[in-house]
DNA sequence: CTATACTATATCCGTAGACGATATAACGTC
DNA sequence: GACGTTATATCGTCTACGGATATAGTATAG
């Protein structure tokens, strides 16, 4: 699977690891095993994160400078010496768009194939 | 990376490669090499697969009876004997949909995010 | 004040998928 | 009949996935 390089559009598609951790990030910084959370919370518990694919995926990630450390801790008085804070960087925020936009395109021809029930039609909030 | 198990959702998330070939074959049955063509076309020439990817993942596919050959062939005419037709099985179209719903979850929080231009926003087509 | 349950990070390792390279051959056409 | 394209298939390497496992700090309760 090879992509035409343009923008940040190089390494997509996305493994679903990687979206997920870089979606959660979107948010704001976390720590890992908050990332671990939060994905579950995302997908209703149906994609749950081991910790060999969340750490060695933060690890990849952080070679490919999609992600950092962020430095700046929370309150000293919530705070727990053994967690690592992550943030999206510059690039990791624009590869996040890119996949999203990739992601999105192939929902809207899923939509077409009637593929997708009538709700995700882009609305939200509902009767 | 595991998810709870529940009709055709088990094997979820799918690959990019195995996504795209069941997306093809919504469409009705093809063979492998149109298969090819036809994922350059929805992606814009984006994501190009190679024939290692191509023929590995259907040849899984097959195994996970997903898809299967379709005995069917088109007029002898038009035909060509090296082809081999695939169609999608009942189990592979609700792998499709369950997979589908989920993209469109994932990208209905992204929009949320703010990480989708107010394009994708179910329309397209411009410049 | 310690047992124990949970939070948190990290590494190891077997399995398996991704994908380029390569091989083979039928088809069309000039 | 040579050449470009269509078409399928396999092999090998590289890497990611993800469960198992290890380790230790934190919080709570008994």
């Amino acid at each position: 699977m090879k992509d035409v390089d343009l923008r940040g559009e190089h390494l997509l598609p996305l493994s679903p690891a990687v979206f997920h951790i870089l979606l959660a990030l979107a948010g704001g910084e976390r720590h890992g095993y908050d990332i671990m959370r939060e994905v579950e919370t995302i997908t209703d518990g149906k994609l749950q994160m081991g910790p060999g694919t969340l750490y060695g995926s933060i690890k990849r990630m952080l070679r490919d400078s999609l992600i950092a450390e962020a430095d700046e801790r929370p309150d000293p008085a919530l705070d727990d010496s053994r967690r690592r804070y992550y943030e999206l960087t510059d690039f990791g925020r624009r590869v996040l768009v890119a996949e999203s936009g990739r992601l999105a395109r192939l929902v809207e021809v899923a939509r077409r194939r009637n593929l997708l029930g009538s709700a995700n039609t882009s609305q939200e909030g509902e009767p």
